[in-house]
DNA sequence: TTTCTGACA
DNA sequence: TGTCAGAA
């Protein structure tokens, strides 16, 4: 049997394993910080045996990540931890949105475009995301041949 | 050397 | 949360 992947076609993210020091130096979230998120539940590492070395998936790793990014921008780390839940939340949502609907992405030097495919079924409308100085705006062009 | 747990000028 | 001790 083939092993299942969770990325389909890609390396299995979630067998990328990271010890607490590279998650320190990756995060710039300390050590006891890590216990004691862990200690209050609001992170967990895979095996977590007596006084084993704490193992964290990459997932984990962005999720400690993501709540460090909170708590720097002045949330409580309840409030932080509850954020960063909304976005594991919220992620999958996009990943799933942006698979199935990117078309292609191309750029020059000066702009990107990216194909989000017909507008609709009537196959008339074509959307495109664009990024040009910094900034994004979509833009809907007209199709006139298939 | 690194990490673990427990404790606190 | 930092930091130190004593052990693994």
């Amino acid at each position: 049997m083939a092993e299942e992947n969770n990325n389909d076609a890609f390396i299995d993210t979630d067998k990328l394993i990271f010890g607490i020091g590279q998650v320190q130096q990756i995060t710039g979230v300390s050590g006891r910080q890590l216990r004691y998120w862990e200690e209050q539940g609001y992170i967990h590492s895979l095996s977590q045996k007596k006084g084993a070395a704490r193992e964290y998936s990459m997932h984990t790793l962005f999720f400690i990540f993501h709540v460090s990014r909170f708590l720097e921008q002045g949330f409580t780390l309840q409030a932080a931890v509850d954020k960063a839940k909304q976005l594991d939340q919220q992620l999958p949502v996009l990943r799933q949105f942006l698979k199935s609907q990117l078309q292609g992405v191309s750029s020059d030097a000066d702009k990107s475009l990216i194909d989000f495919g017909y507008l609709d079924e009537s196959h008339t409308k074509r959307v495109y995301g664009v990024i040009e100085d910094g900034k994004t705006a979509f833009k809907i062009e007209e199709v006139h041949d298939e």
